[in-house]
DNA sequence: TTCTAAAAAAATGTAGATATTTTTAAGGCA
DNA sequence: TGCCTTAAAAATATCTACATTTTTTTAGAA
């Protein structure tokens, strides 16, 4: 008989506190009390503190020797460096993926885009929004992977990581109207076709402007809530 | 007055494991016994569990829940890996410093790759490739800062680390023979003058040479020693 | 108000309790 | 004998409770 696997309690105290984290449960800059910390997920502060260092490593949370941790800060400078970082990186895998990629890989994009599309027949509001962007992470996970390396689509995680506080932000205040859905059904499509014709400079270039599009969206968002 | 700035022993348990484990202290794949860790450090379980809790954030130490930790493993696929990936990124990275690069960055360059030109004026063997791998990491870093993403850079760092054990591989064995100090000189050379001359492609295609150049020698050695 | 000192709160570390895995040893069977 | 199974013993990992140290708050005095 196989037993559940019993995982050691920080691996779950750190995904439960990424989770907080990313969706704004404690807000950018937040002291992370252990009292409080203790209480909430109801365990120790072994656990917690093996979590936070991973969080730290991760540079959602920062510690500061004997007063604990807090929640990373957010700034609007930080906001386009990443998404800065994010797009160059992004567009240096698709023209890895297009000079690297298998038929295979072709096959997923378009299995993955028709998957993405079909998104909008779906139920209520948040419900669709919820599975919109898990698919369009999946979507995009596919063209990456073609570039073939695991320590670029490693570094790409990482900044996916960070940016996901930011992105949260995006995806709360944006009553997704179907414009916007339609809007980007076409850029997805528009990228699809690219890819397949493997035209590099282009696929890289459309990429690159894909991502950094929300960028002024959340600017806006964070200036109202005097976030900068 | 000022207190010296008490660390907390968990900082100072992920340098000191860190080092080692570069170092190749423990070898790949080798088991970390609490006990000997403890021992070796002086440290208790705490502070040990935080170290290791973000070199495995870090990808150095592989946790297995209810088997504690071991060091991450080693292979020919991930050395050629990390190796492509690096040079890509550090491609990229090159091409935007290029195109966002000032005087001032300019300026960085020519003296860390005038520091680095002299290092061989210096005494015993053993440390002179000390000091050149160090002034050879600061003559890079000073090319990629133009680059001007705390992201991007954040992103080779930790490509830097997870290099750093394959690289230590190839420092330790080479018996660094004047003419190959020679060639490095001159690619340095010939790097910063395109760099000047801001010329992107021929630039971004140099740096990805030159980085790839340890990989042959290090596979050798791995597969001389059984590592592969 | 501004400073100081006591009190409270919080972070950090260790020792030891508990749970799990690994090793050892013994027994059964071909 | 050789090999597998099983059970106990040892080793190990993990967690919590509490002790210690440091920081922060509070309260009183100048």
């Amino acid at each position: 008989m196989e037993h559940p696997a019993r995982q050691n309690l920080g691996v779950s105290a750190y995904a439960r506190l990424k989770r907080d984290i990313i969706r704004g449960v404690y807000p950018a800059g937040e002291k992370l009390l252990m009292s409080h910390l203790k209480e909430r997920y109801d365990l120790g502060t072994g656990p917690l503190r093996e979590a936070l260092s991973q969080l730290v490593a991760e540079h959602l949370v920062v510690a500061i020797s004997q007063r604990g941790y807090r929640v990373a800060a957010m700034s609007v400078g930080e906001l386009e460096d990443i998404y800065d970082a994010r797009a160059n990186l992004e567009g240096l895998i698709v023209e890895l993926a297009i000079a690297r990629g298998d038929d295979g890989w072709e096959a997923e994009i378009l299995a993955k885009a028709h998957t993405l599309a079909k998104v909008m027949d779906l139920s209520g509001p948040e419900e669709m929004l919820d599975v919109w962007d898990r698919r369009h992470q999946v979507f995009h996970s596919a063209i990456a992977a073609g570039c073939g390396s695991r320590h670029l689509l490693q570094a790409r995680e990482s900044l996916l990581d960070q940016v996901e506080r930011y992105r949260h932000l995006w995806l709360c205040e944006t009553v997704f109207s179907s414009e916007a859905l339609e809007q980007k059904r076409q850029e997805h499509a528009a990228l699809v076709e690219v890819l397949l014709a493997r035209d590099s400079s282009r696929a890289s270039r459309m990429i690159r402007e894909h991502l950094m599009s929300p960028v002024p969206i959340i600017r806006d968002v964070m200036k109202r809530r005097g976030l900068e």
